[in-house]
RNA sequence: GCCGGGAUGGCGGAAUUGGUAGACGCGCUGGACUCAAAAUCCAGUGUCUGUGAGGAUGUGAGGGUUCGAGUCCCUCUCCCGGCACCA
């Protein structure tokens, strides 16, 4: 054995061990309990970057501890290899996209080994390879047939210079971001998914989800956006061109008597229609399509309208309220359409204020007063208000009024209750080339037709130029030029490709059988491997992509996919008791049990101002900062000048800023596991991780002594000790005399690790790996204050160090592996068995309790472990501080937490 | 703007969920070893005050509940994630 830690040594021949044994492959043939934990697949950008090595990590280390719990761990990996970048590195290097990605590709996966992660890279899946997409396609010709996938038109981002249609990232400040163009609104054709129709079963399956963070679970409640309203219609006569209604859909119709106008969008047919004989009116619908779709950016734009000069007419009371037109009207939400309430909704308050709309109370609370100079919290509350200047809902509260407006507008045939989402369906199409092609062909006789099954995969080629502008498939003939499978005659291919969040939606199932020729998954391998027992993935995914997943999961269920049938769907005319039942986790419904959501990586910034103050970034490695002598940093200065520079915030690791870490320099120099050991122990998962040189240090120091200690154990027992002395020589001690103080004295150290043992196994549950490390470093800790001078000091050193061994061994594989082999513990730690806590050694005669006094700490007291409640308190009173303060008085209560504490109050 | 989080020493963070605030690590200070440096080891380290034992104070700000609040409630500030075409 080496006396020295030479990570980059062991970690090669660690890896090599489990590749000839190949260690991490899984199959279906074990008797253990399955357990799938998946790390949320990357983008192969081409260098791996410290979010991704913490992503791996936690999700290697619970593979490995599950492992030594006992499971059959399958743990895959795969790319998200379709998407933006590799077009925008076409454009930049000349190089195709297909190209680009597949280098990445293969530099990521040698980086990702380096780490030593334990992955079963025979299940390997690439989202941009034919074999993969193909079954995307498959299932998009079922949805299309089923009418799941529908065609519409929609709004996108357009570039009047490049012709082409922008990402809302490469929008800034309402332009193009390589023409510099104003963007615009543009309506064009788009399929869609109907996730619409699945909004109830999303929203009543998060109740089932009770493995993920209820923060993610809000989020998607929300998103979702369940409300219960009503629609209300506002007729109009001839005299504003034919006679109709104006739909509007509404959360307060208890307000609808302080409705005062009502607000269209743009797009609105009625806008249209006023526009037709109103230039001015004409101008401000055009400026509303000015500026791109994102909806931050309409939330925050300064809200503008113009009046129509229309009236439509009060379903109830029969005023007649203008028409307007509003830009923060949207045409995609709802009717397109709102009934404005200026005195009970605040957007509506300012609105009216600034074009001096009427507003008019028609909801009081008790206690408060009305006056319309300005917004009050409670105008909009909807628990405490009953209705006023409201006719015959007077003194009605919300649900009363509700119930008798609906009511009444039932009758007159304008309106009735309904419950809406806020949720819109998914449109998927996109006008870019490097994506899964959509299987449809047009044909003029027979309108859009699927791609049938012996014509799939529909192949995206991959040998292309790419140039900015336009959709690069629309310009090839040999690719769109082909026959209706209907009808036999000339048709076009359609060219645009699929959002990437399609691929991302069912890779985690592709995993199962990804060789699977038959279909999207092999049924018994998906069966048995689904669904996954832990996610793990950034935050930011916690919307948009986790909804997907979960929505797919439930479209290949109900294709049959699984080979199960699809269980009772929950229904709103079931009644609660009935869908109470569905409430429980069930895997055909839901793909990701547990869920753990990632913070991210940040580091310090370091600027200095260029001309025109311009910031130019500085890469914290490239920096020295000096601190004073408590340790505050003082300043900065670049190596390479000795100049000073500018100390900035601490953020998101970015090329913009200048300051990432790259990953393999870390490896390189300190090796995988002081690396994986960092990640852990700077912070919880969940929190954003600070990266620090110093503290890869520390973790890299921590190692060495963990391999020095390992070193003399294995001195000892090669010495093969008989006696007192022996053991004394071996370990070093020789003649020194030792004094047993309680850190030192066996029993207590053992009882110490067997504690930190405990508390990490608790931890470990709450998948808080930052403790488990640091008990780890209590563990050491504790263990080099024993002295081997006896066979028991020895067989507690080799008990605990086989502890720390196995705590370690999730965390940081290679030096734990290497050293269990080393000291005889075992072959592969990977099998071996996680610790157990031997109560026994926690046992404690005496305890230490605290005396307070009003709260505050006076003093602590060493009692027996089952002292009585009356002899605590005579002790706490006759405590000297206690004493002092009672100042011969007595105490007017006295509260004893058992174990804890007692206080006494006076 | 809307939705969801977060804030604890010089720094990252801990506190078994209302019971000793600051575990563990970094940094810093002093010491040992060394010709010296590095590495390693030992001791100290929230702030203020005191020679000292000690005392006061302290978890973003302000208020409240409680014998007792980092933890629960109310109000506010700042920072971060998402907002449907970045992934």
């Amino acid at each position: 054995m080496q006396p020295n830690y030479q990570p980059q040594k062991i970690e090669a021949a660690a890896q090599q061990y489990w590749e000839n044994k190949q260690a991490f492959r899984a199959t279906e043939a074990s008797d253990k309990p399955k357990y799938y934990c998946l790390s949320m697949f990357p983008y192969p950008s081409g260098k791996l970057h410290m979010g991704h090595v913490r992503n791996y990590t936690i999700g290697d280390v619970l593979a490995r501890y599950h492992r030594m719990k006992g499971y059959n761990v399958m743990q895959p990996m795969g790319w998200d290899a379709f998407g933006l970048p590799a077009e925008n590195a076409a454009l930049a290097n000349n190089v195709p996209p297909a190209a680009w990605t597949y280098s990445n590709i293969d530099a990521m996966r040698k980086q990702l080994q380096s780490l030593g992660l334990g992955i079963d890279w025979a299940r390997e899946v690439t989202t941009c390879k034919p074999d993969y997409y193909r079954w995307e396609q498959w299932l998009f010709t079922r949805l299309f047939k089923k009418g799941i996938i529908y065609k519409k038109t929609s709004s996108v981002n357009w570039d009047p210079e490049d012709n082409t249609v922008l990402a809302n990232e490469q929008v800034i400040d309402g332009r193009g971001w390589r023409s510099g163009a104003l963007v615009e609104k543009r309506d064009i054709p788009m399929y869609f998914f109907r996730i619409t129709q699945y909004a109830e079963e999303l929203l009543q399956g998060l109740d089932t989800l009770d493995g993920w963070p209820e923060q993610v679970k809000t989020m998607q409640r929300n998103w979702i956006g369940k409300s219960y309203g009503c629609e209300i219609e506002f007729p109009y006569d001839a005299s504003i061109g034919r006679a109709g209604t104006l739909k509007v859909y509404t959360t307060r119709p208890d307000t609808l008597m302080g409705a005062t106008y009502v607000a269209v969008a743009a797009e609105h047919p009625l806008a249209s229609q006023a526009a037709a004989g109103s230039p001015a009116l004409a101008a401000f619908i055009a400026e509303c399509k000015r500026g791109g779709t994102a909806e931050a950016d309409m939330a925050t734009m300064e809200k503008k309208g113009m009046d129509t000069s229309l009236f439509v007419t009060h379903p109830l009371n029969g005023d007649k309220l203008p028409v307007w037109v509003a830009n923060y009207v949207l045409m995609g939400y709802g009717e397109g359409a709102v009934m404005a309430v200026p005195a009970h909704d605040e957007r509506d308050f300012e609105f009216a204020k600034k074009y001096k709309l009427p507003i008019r109370q028609s909801i009081a609370v008790e206690g408060q007063s009305f006056s319309d100079a300005a917004w009050q919290e409670w105008y909009a509350n909807k628990e405490r208000g009953v209705c006023v200047n409201s006719g015959k809902y007077n003194s009605l509260n919300y649900e009363q009024s509700v119930d008798a407006i609906a009511a009444d507008l039932q009758v007159k045939g304008l309106g009735q209750k309904r419950t809406q989402f806020r949720l819109r369906d998914w449109g998927i199409s996109r006008q870019r080339y490097w994506g899964c092609p959509i299987p449809i062909i047009h044909c003029a006789q027979c309108g859009d037709v699927p791609v049938p099954d012996e014509q799939l995969p529909v192949v995206l080629p991959e040998k292309i130029t790419i140039t900015g502008a336009g959709s690069p498939l629309a310009k090839m003939p040999e690719f769109y030029q082909t026959t209706c499978p209907q009808c036999g005659g000339a048709a076009k291919r359609e060219t645009d490709t699929m959002d990437t969040f399609v691929e991302s939606s069912w890779y985690y199932a592709r995993y199962t059988s990804p060789d699977c020729t038959t279909g999207m998954v092999d049924k018994a391998r998906a069966q048995h491997w689904l669904p996954v027992d832990q996610y793990i993935g950034g935050i930011e995914h916690a919307i948009l992509h986790l909804l997907y997943a979960r929505f797919f999961h439930k479209l290949m269920r109900d294709e049959g996919v699984f080979g199960a049938p699809p269980s009772p769907q929950p229904s709103p005319t079931r009644g609660e008791e009935a869908n109470d039942a569905l409430r429980a986790f069930n895997p055909l419904d839901e793909p990701f049990k547990n869920l753990l959501t990632q913070g991210m990586v940040i580091a310090p910034t370091f600027c200095r101002e260029g001309e025109g103050g311009k910031k130019l970034w500085i890469n914290p490695a490239d920096v020295d900062v000096k601190t004073d002598d408590r340790g505050r940093p003082v300043g900065a200065t670049l190596r390479a000048d000795g100049q000073s520079v500018i100390i900035g915030g601490t953020e998101k690791m970015a090329k913009s800023k200048n300051n990432g870490v790259d990953p393999q320099a870390i490896i390189d120099q300190y090796g995988a596991d002081t690396a994986r050991l960092f990640t852990m122990f700077a912070a919880p998962p969940d929190q954003q991780l600070e990266w620090n040189d110093a503290g890869v240090e520390g973790a890299f120091r921590f190692l060495k002594r963990v391999w020095a200690f390992g070193y003399l154990v294995k001195q000892v027992i090669d010495a093969k000790p008989a006696s007192s002395y022996e053991f004394r020589k071996a370990s070093g001690i020789g003649e020194v005399s030792i004094s047993r103080s309680r850190s030192s004295d066996p029993k207590e150290v053992r009882r110490e690790v067997h504690l930190v043992l405990k508390q990490a196994n608790f931890d470990l549950a709450k998948q808080q790996f930052n403790t488990v490390a640091s008990a780890a470093m209590k563990i050491l800790n504790a263990l080099e204050k024993l002295p081997i001078a006896s066979q028991e000091d020895f067989a507690i050193t080799k008990e605990g160090y086989s502890i720390l061994l196995r705590l370690l061994s999730p965390i940081t594989p290679h030096i734990a592996q290497t050293l269990w082999k080393e000291l005889d513990y075992g072959d592969d730690i990977l099998n071996a068995e996680w610790p157990k806590v031997d109560e026994a050694a926690l046992v404690q005669d005496e305890i230490e309790i605290v005396i307070q006094v009003n709260g505050k700490l006076r003093g602590n007291l060493r009692v027996a472990k089952n002292a009585d409640q009356a002899t605590l308190e005579q002790l706490a009173l006759s405590h000297d501080a206690v004493q002092k303060l009672l100042a011969g008085g007595t105490a007017k209560k006295i509260i004893v937490v058992p174990g804890r504490l007692i206080n006494v109050v006076i």
